[in-house]
Order: C-alpha cells, then structure tokens, then sequence
RNA sequence: GGAGAGGUUCCCGAGUGGUCAAAGGGAGCAGACUGUAAAUCUGCCGGCUCAGCCUUCGGAGGUUCGAAUCCUCCCCUCUCCA
C-alpha cells in the first residue's frame, strides 16, 4: 500500500512537516495520531472537514486515529490566529457538545474496536495540580521562545491574558500524555496550531528523549479568498439538521471554478487520476465535476441516500424544464390550509418560510425582481398568495437564483 | 495605582448640537450577463402594521425645543509609567 503520507501530500494535505523523511518512515507501519477538536459548538462545520478528511486516510492505510476533544482546554481559550478571547464555556456545554461531534465523526471514522479513539484531555487536564506542573512541565517552556511564536505575536498587539498564554503548555502536556499513554508520535493540525504542535514535540523530547511529529495543513480559504464553510447563512454544518443534505449538496456546488480539483483532491476519496481528469475540465463542462465533487462530499457526510436525493432535486430545480419541485430534498415549509385560504401577502411569506429573514428583506427582494412563484416571478411585494395559486398541492417559492422553498399546505 | 488614547450600524472606518438610520470601503443580497462559476455593470443593504412610525452610535443619568455629537458617573480595550 502506498504510504499514507505520500498520500496526503499529493492530495494536498501537507503544509508542514517536522520532519519529511522521518514522517515518511513512522507511516511505514501502523501509528498512531491525533488531532484535537475544539467542543465550542454542538456540530461540526466544514471547516473542520480537512482535518476529518485527513485522518479518514490515516485509519483506512491502517494507522489508528485518536480524535481528542479540547474539553480542558476549552475552558482556557485558544489565542491561536484569533485576534480576541473567545468566551469561556461551562463544562456542560462542553459534554453536550462533544457527544455530538463523537456522532458526526462515526460518519467518517470507525470507532469499533479501538480501530479509532476518541478521548476528552479534561480527563487528565483537570486534575492537574499547579504545583506539580510548573515544576514538572513549566520548568522546560522558555516564555522567550513562546512570545516569538507567531500565534502569540498577534495577541501582543491587542492582548493576550496569562490563562491564554498556558494554552500552548497544556496541548504540549495533551500530546506528551498520548505519546505516554497510546504510543502516539504524530500531531496534525490546521497551520495556525504549529507553534503548538512543536511545543508538544519539543516536550516529548525533554521528558522522554524521544522523537514525536507534527504536521499542519494548510489555512484553506476559497479562490475568492473566503473562509470555507460560510454562506449567508452562516456555517455550513455538518449536521442535517442544522444544514440540510440538499444545502450541503449546494455548498459544494456552488464552489468557484478554481477550487474545484483542490477540493475532489481534499474533500472526496476519488483517486488523483480522476480528480485530475475532473479538474481539467474547461467550461460548462466543469458543471459535471462540480456535480461529482458535490455528490461524493455528501455522500461522505450524509450517506449515499441522501446524497442522490440532493442530486435528484438540485437536477430537478435547476434543469432546464421549470420545476416540478418532486424530490423530498427541497426544504419544505408547512402552513395551515386554512391560513393560505385567507390569502397571505408574498413578503409575508417569505420571511414566514425562512427564505428572507425579516420582512423587510423580502420586501427589498421581491421588490427587486428576486422573488419567484412556481417559476414566475412576482411582481409586486404584497401580492396576495392564496389556494388558487397551489401546484399539485403545493407551492415553490424561489429566492433569487438558488434558494428554493417548497411551501405544503397542512 | 498614575498619565494618555479609544469604544459608531456584520467588519474596517468617517462623523463633534439639527440637513444622521449616520460618509466611504469591504462583506452580503438582488437584477443584467452566464454555466447553480468568476469578472463586470446597476440597484439594495436596522426594523415595522412602510409617503409614516419605532429602535440604534459601550452602559446609566443629565443639559437642550433638539444629542452619536455637550456634562456627570460607571464599564471595557489599548499604549506608556509603577
């Protein structure tokens, strides 16, 4: 089997490396490694999805995967590329959060049989005595050394509090008690946590004189030099209940052009053959890859069901004949039979349906030639919507090009 | 603890008594063009029962016919000193 590193850096994973060759020859044979995610949130986003992507590598050429959830650390606050203090969380924001991410990374990993791990550092974080650490952990740490880290550097201009600072010590103790306890050498991780990772190595080293990893990935932002994962919407979560398989399907079909083969490369399991193939489309032509990254990025998330569905509506919708709106993927809202009897003004029911989010921002919308109704458009804001205007039992309400809204009478 | 600077709408950032829902830029949204892409042009961009009304300029009071702008107290941030 190739080597998983190799793997990974021609997929585009690797930023940096401690050290290529001897990286290279600990993934010759089942390792272990980690990455920590941070429980701020009950779900994952898809900005998280690179390092999940990563270790979905990792486990399927036989290397065991550790996911730690920052639950100690969470309670400090990562000062890490951030440019403020993030609040603290209580511990059971924390617990709630955790089972969460622990469900949705079942998707993509296999927890069976130890075959992946996932552990919470609170469980030897918080039993840390402050004595016994700053003599046994404080003692190797030069704050000369920290302050010239880079992720510091940008704190010195607005601040950075002392329980921050300890951020840095407590994931180097996070990946010198892996190494302790699972045999664990390598640490990956986005590239704004390299001054960490290295701080862990540099542990391992003192503690035990011996050799551990890391590697970072690249800060992923789109061609357009975005962020990944936001819409105007907000994150895209990896949750379906907080963003639908359908909304997932459509993130990644919307993707600029220029990020298209970079993404089949990261975000599917396609081999490089054909992500290169897809990649080199031109054109509309790069329409087909784009379906392809779509539907594979869903199926990963949400399965092969649900990806087809996406697939089936977003055809059906965006196709050439004007829709029949068939497939079950397209968000739906309910409304009272009865209610709609009455007639409800246009605005009004975008914003009702979560199309707009006030009334005003339909009025604006439609007002603008943005809001449609079964495939016309509509041509004044208060125009009244009623039973008459019902399509097979229902209503496709359009916002703009692509945010569609079926609209069932119940 | 002392001295100075500052907290403005999603972000940056103007605004120092009425003409301010607040310049400009960015982001975002819509329209045109297209390929559910990018670029470009145009419009929008606090809320509402929308020719009017309501709520915003760190917080609470006050002065005034009228305050983001003046006064008082408080909170927070930054820089320098201790």
């Amino acid at each position: 089997m190739e080597n998983v590193f190799l793997l990974l850096e021609e997929r585009g994973f690797v930023e940096q490396v401690t050290d290529r060759a001897l990286v290279h020859d600990l993934l010759e044979r089942p390792a272990t490694c980690y990455i920590g995610f941070d429980p701020t949130a009950k779900s994952l986003h898809v900005g998280s999805l690179l390092p999940i992507m990563s270790l979905v590598h990792m486990q399927r050429s036989g290397h065991r995967p550790i996911v730690v959830i920052g639950g100690g650390t969470a309670l400090v606050g990562d000062p890490s590329g951030k440019t403020e203090a993030r609040p603290v969380m209580t511990r059971e924001e924390i617990e709630e959060n955790a089972k969460g991410i622990k469900k949705q990374l079942s998707r993509f990993l296999d927890f069976s049989h130890g075959r992946a791990l996932m552990v919470n550092n609170a469980d030897w974080l918080a039993e840390l005595k402050y004595i016994d650490f700053l003599r046994d952990i404080g003692r190797h740490f030069s704050v000369n050394r920290m302050l010239a880290a880079e992720s510091y550097k940008l704190r010195l201009q607005t601040g950075l509090s002392f329980i921050e600072f300890n951020y840095m010590l407590l994931q180097a103790y996070d990946f010198w008690y892996l190494f302790k306890h699972y045999d664990c050498r390598l640490q990956m991780g986005g590239n704004d946590q390299w001054g960490n990772i290295l701080a862990g190595t540099h542990l391992i080293k003192r503690l035990e004189g011996e050799v551990a990893h890391g590697l970072t990935f690249p800060l992923l932002t789109t061609s357009s030099g975005e962020k990944m994962g936001k819409t105007h919407k907000g994150a895209v979560w990896l949750d379906p209940q907080l963003t639908t398989p359908y909304e997932y399907y459509q993130y990644w079909i919307n993707q600029d052009d220029r990020d298209v083969e970079r993404f089949l490369a990261l975000f599917t399991l396609l081999p490089m053959d054909e992500v290169r193939r897809l990649g080199a489309l031109q054109g509309a032509e790069l329409r087909e890859a784009k379906e392809v990254l779509a539907f594979e990025a869903t199926k990963l998330c949400h399965g092969e069901k649900d990806a087809l569905e996406a697939k089936e509506a977003s055809r059906a919708l965006f196709g050439q004949k004007e829709p029949g709106a068939s497939g079950g993927a397209v968000p739906t809202f309910r409304i009272g039979k009865e209610e709609l009897g009455k007639g409800i003004p246009a605005y009004i029911l975008f914003e009702r349906s979560g199309l707009c989010k006030t009334r005003a921002e339909a009025r604006r919308l439609i007002a603008q030639g943005g809001g449609y109704l079964n495939g016309g458009r509509i041509e004044a804001f208060d125009q009244v919507i009623n039973l008459r205007d019902l399509k097979d039992g229902s209503l496709l309400l359009r916002a703009g090009k692509k945010r569609y809204m079926r609209v069932a009478v119940s």
